[in-house]
DNA sequence: GTCCAGCCTGACAACGATGTCACCTTCACC
DNA sequence: GGTGAAGGTGACATCGTTGTCAGGCTGGAC
């Protein structure tokens, strides 16, 4: 009883009750066809000796290969997005009490793959990934052997999975004319590495909308590989130093609009130079100046993304399902900053 | 080969492979002893069958009684300060192998003992408790059956166990004799529900600053049970419309800071009436005003949460620890507002 | 040629649980 | 009194894996 190692099983609940494992096994799965005095002398002993039903070995025998468990990977879950989503799916996947493994990527590919292997170790009944790969041709045979992925914020490439993205290149392209429109021609253009998915679309789109008035961006002006906000906040430091500053910011991710407004009021800029971000945050509006923002409904994403996860779940083993959701964009205030004359 | 069910087992290799099935067994974990041209015959075979290894029969045969699973039951993993320490705990646990199965408790009770109940099942091998409950008692059968517990941000009551916590009657006084300190009489207090051991806490804190001044706060001007930053915008708004309104506040948690400022925003006060909020958040120097927090070194908590936590794992059995983090004021404008004259 | 050491390999039981099936009561009914 | 159905209960095999141990084979020493 003092032994610290060692929790009761069945078979020794089974002993101090006097009766047979088997029996154990049925009053605690509810099952009926129990006399109610060995049912109580059952439950008695499960009380006294702290019993605690194994789910790992309960799943292994009854062959159901359903763990309960669905993987998270996601970029960053102390990012707001990527918290916003976790928190979403755990609140879709509450009631049948499946349980979520959550982990950050980083954009780290390497990571992307090793955690993915643990995942599949643990037999995780689905999968949720944002991933950090270029291409995911290594998922297909757990794809093949029956485990649903769901991709979010980037498509699949290499392998047929369902995938909730929204349209970045057209967000980007919205965001980028909104400036343009306004009469801005020297906005810089702030992404992450041109390797991932997301950053070189809203590139794209920022190129786009260039394109579309017939004008070229500065090529000065546009910065890529900037890692976090700490790396905007310097490249836009660096920016306002320019002989030819910009007089527009198009930041590529929520955490880089953050460094880019930080960069600003450093230079008591922030009401002269123009900022949009991609991807809304929870005080974006109460930042100074309130930041235009190009926003995807992270609540809608979540909702999403578990929808076709709950389908796959039920077995739903119909073609894979791309769900693209349309950004909008929000006008706050810094995105209404007019070039200086 | 086209079953969609059921993925290759051990056996099915051995039979492949033409060996027995412990011979599989040795060379997927790299045991010596295998001739190299058996271990390569083996090794083709798991490749064309793309068998992976069962963590959870594996562990259940050794016996060994770890998952490499360790639960982290938060108040909100998609609040700034839950998911910051679940980052974390994630990069402390990366190294071991140790995955992370968190959810949120959104301080429901019920939610708590209910969520313990499914990661008991699960045998995770520990649990990080930031606890909704008053009392913790059903716990302690298993935290004596051996599963280390180690409470964050709110201390054990009714088990024994490990606890990182900040000073919050300490940090609220702080907070609120700094207000008290420049001239304000009218402070404002917003809290969550009294049950929540951190709300009544902060509140304590507000309540002794008065107390050391020898003088009262305004009864009218305390509010408790703002679950979220809804009520508190609500509170706020209410609070300004009074005859003999605040003038300063002092928010109990981020997120009922973020409620009241945005309340002020609408009355265009947010310059006129001063603000402190308890906890500090990504965002909070670059909203308008800057704002003046109680901060809590959530990086600092998490790394000392996760000592605790990995000291136990390594079976470290000595009586439970109390870790007792100090706050510290950080003044960015919006509490050195002056009460009007 | 015999013997033994050392190296590989596999048969078997077991981890904790549950599905299958057979057995034993009991009791109603003819 | 005999029969059968219904209701309880347990023995046993099994899920996928690994620890234990026995045994086969090889080759070198005598």
């Amino acid at each position: 009883m003092a032994e610290t190692t060692g929790r009761a099983t069945m078979r020794d609940v089974a002993a101090l009750a006097g009766v047979s494992i088997k029996t154990v096994s049925r009053v605690v799965n509810g099952e009926p066809g129990v006399a109610v005095a060995v049912r109580e002398r059952v439950q008695d002993a499960v009380q006294r000796l702290d019993y605690r039903h194994h789910l790992a070995a309960s799943n292994l025998r009854r062959g159901s290969s359903r763990t309960g468990l669905v993987g998270a990977l996601l970029q960053d879950v102390s990012n707001s997005f990527s918290a916003a989503l976790l928190r979403s799916l755990e609140d879709a996947l509450r009631d049948r009490g499946t349980a979520i493994l959550s982990a950050s990527l980083d954009e780290e590919p390497e990571r992307e793959r090793s955690l993915v292997h643990d995942l599949v170790t643990r037999r995780v009944d689905a999968l949720v990934l944002m991933p950090s790969t270029d291409r995911q041709d290594y998922l297909s045979s757990d794809v093949r052997a029956g485990m649903p992925v769901v991709f979010v914020d980037r498509e699949p490439r290499g392998v047929a999975a369902d995938s909730v993205t929204i349209d970045n290149v057209g967000g980007a392209r919205m965001g980028t004319e909104h400036l343009l429109a306004q009469g801005h021609r020297r906005v810089a253009c702030l992404t992450d590495l041109a390797e991932i998915y997301t950053a070189a679309s809203r590139r794209k789109g920022f190129d786009e909308a260039y394109a579309a008035r017939g004008i070229r961006p500065h090529e000065r002006l546009v910065v890529t590989g900037l890692r976090g906000p700490g790396a905007a906040e310097a490249a836009v430091s660096h920016l306002l130093e320019l002989d030819q500053p910009p007089t527009a910011i198009f930041a590529g991710r929520n955490d880089l609009a953050q460094g880019a407004l930080r960069a600003l009021h450093r230079s008591d800029l922030e009401t002269s130079v123009a900022l949009v971000g991609f991807d809304d945050f929870p005080l974006a509006d109460l930042v100074n100046p309130p930041l235009t923002v190009i926003r995807q409904d992270v609540g809608r994403i979540g909702r999403l993304t578990a929808e076709l996860l709950l389908d796959r779940l039920d077995g739903d083993t119909s073609a894979p399902r791309r769900v693209v959701v349309e950004p909008t964009l929000v006008a706050r205030g810094s995105g209404e900053i007019a070039p200086a004359p």
